[in-house]
DNA sequence: AAAAAAC
């Protein structure tokens, strides 16, 4: 990973070389060992390297250390640009160009929609050295006058495949035909599709390309541990809550293929105690910032997110990526698992595949070879979480406290539920379904209301010998839709509880509503 | 075929 090179070595600006030290950063790895010299001498340039090996650093230390700052007489129109898919990946990464150029007073404004335009126009009034924006707001500005790029000498690709695939690729041939001729391109990403790089020659000059990392997968970060888990879709929540909590667990990062899933995931783990927030494009961008911001501190250490946050986003403490859903393409699939295991940590990455997921899963492991999805058709088939992922055997005792006293509630209906509910098959209701869905957590010892009376048989081989989900089981009532149809809530149903009543214990049960941890914590 | 990205 790291090479034994110092930023003095590469030719790094002395005061650059001190700010990256008040950071902690004191060697270069490799793909910026590659990429200094080309980029400081002004050369187009594709940078390729696995996920979380210092990519920001790779192009951003040459820009930091060209740009002439105010103290050094700059003018400051806007020299270098940074264009980037995600509001919030502008965030990081001008906040990481910043620390990079703080002790020279390199001005490093992000540019982003979601957000009031006023600060962003008064600090171009002010004057700044970098800009890192996303497309949609940069051209916004620049058409409202309020901004210029006939200063650029460097432009920099971040995630470059995905800034040139068809979303966005209008969008940055806008930009690009707004810069001088003379300027220097740069392309960067742990992923470069052949049809990328060979649509990229129409803007970039005689350019070099680097290559950091071993070649075989490339962009996958080798200390991550990879786990593919055929699973039925019924039974991802409750999986979801076991790996949640493995022994080694740091922050956890959940992926859902859309924004109304990863809504639903969030909810479903608030409820279950976990200190979870869901990221995605529908919540307004204070909401986002807020739950990104929380997870960096550790407030939560779950974060459910679409794929706005599969590439470029860099937490150290991140051990464990779950793709609830399966990625839609392989990049995306390596970009979600590169944020964990980075800068030469190690990490673990789980993939649930159910019957929908598997044509995309097909693709993804045509491309990279990963393996076949492991059988794990139920959550009552525990074992085999305890020897993979360390999830210790009595996982419910080590449930968040509010948790433990949910089981214990929830333990109590069991019986009930299991006599009252006999051959009973709810299949669809609303989110008052994940009050059952605690219990499901609760020791796998426990016994499982099923409906069917009680023998000695492991209920997995039941379940198994039947083909299907059992009817009646509980399972059902857990992983049923949130959102769906209306039906009575089973719970009071089998015990005769009326709704007010049920109302009253899930408030007293769950007095926290989701996303509450974030806006919270800051 | 989903998500993202300006208002």
């Amino acid at each position: 990973m790291s090479t034994t090179s110092t930023f003095a070595d590469l030719g790094v600006r002395p005061e650059t070389v001190a700010a990256l030290s008040e950071i902690g950063i004191t060697h270069a790895f490799a793909i910026q060992e590659y990429a200094l010299p080309i980029a400081q001498r002004g050369a187009d340039l594709i940078g390729q390297a696995p996920t979380g090996t210092g990519k920001t650093f790779g192009f951003g230390l040459p820009l930091v250390d060209r740009v002439v700052s105010p103290e050094e007489g700059g003018h400051g129109a806007p020299q270098a640009l940074v264009v980037v898919p995600t509001r919030e990946l502008g965030l990081q990464v001008a906040k990481d160009l910043a620390a990079a150029g703080k002790l020279r007073g390199v001005r490093v404004l992000p540019i982003y929609g979601g957000v009031a335009y006023e600060p962003q126009i008064d600090a171009l009034k002010k004057g700044v050295e970098i800009l890192v924006a996303t497309p949609g707001r940069l051209l916004d500005l620049i058409k409202q006058k309020h901004l210029k790029l006939n200063s650029v000498f460097a432009i920099v690709l971040d995630e470059a495949d995905r800034m040139l695939d068809l979303g966005f690729l209008e969008d940055v041939e806008k930009i690009l035909s707004m810069l001088p001729e003379q300027r220097q391109t740069m392309l960067f990403s742990a992923t470069m599709p052949d049809a990328i790089v060979a649509l990229s020659r129409r803007f970039l000059h005689s350019p070099i390309t680097v290559h950091a990392g071993h070649s075989e997968e490339p962009g996958v970060s080798p200390q991550t541990k990879q786990f593919v888990y055929r699973t039925h879709s019924l039974n991802k929540l409750e999986m979801l809550a076991r790996i949640l909590q493995a022994k080694d667990r740091g922050l956890t990062m959940v992926f859902s293929r859309t924004k109304r899933n990863c809504d639903r995931v969030t909810e479903d783990l608030d409820f279950r105690g976990f200190a979870a927030a869901a990221v995605h494009g529908d919540l307004n961008q204070g909401a986002r910032e807020r739950a990104l911001r929380a997870f960096r501190a550790g407030k939560i250490d779950v974060l459910v997110a679409t794929d706005v946050a599969a590439r470029g986003i860099d937490i150290a403490a991140v051990t464990h990526v779950i793709n609830f859903d399966c990625p839609e393409d392989p990049e995306t699939y390596v970009h979600r698992i590169g944020r964990t295991g980075r800068a030469g940590a190690t990490g673990v990455a789980v993939t649930f595949v159910d019957w929908e997921d598997m044509p995309r899963w097909r693709i993804i492991d045509k491309t990279l070879e990963i393996g076949e999805p492991e059988p794990r058709e139920t959550y009552h088939t525990s074992e085999w979480l305890y020897s993979d992922l360390d999830i210790p055997a009595d996982a419910a005792a080590t449930l968040p406290s509010a948790q433990r006293s949910r089981v214990g509630l929830a333990a109590e209906k069991e019986e009930d539920l299991g006599g009252g509910r006999r051959g009973q098959r709810p299949v669809r209701g609303r989110s008052r379904r994940s009050a059952t869905g605690t219990r499901d957590a609760a020791p796998v010892d426990a016994p499982v209301a099923d409906g069917e009376p009680a023998d000695h048989e492991p209920r997995q081989r039941r379940r198994r010998r039947n083909g299907e989900v059992v009817k009646g089981d509980a399972t059902q009532i857990l992983f049923s839709d949130p959102s769906g149809p209306s039906v009575p809530d089973p719970v009071a149903a089998a015990t005769g509880a009326a709704d007010g009543q049920a109302k009253a214990r899930r408030r007293r049960r769950s007095p926290r509503k989701p996303g509450s941890a974030a806006t919270t914590t800051d």
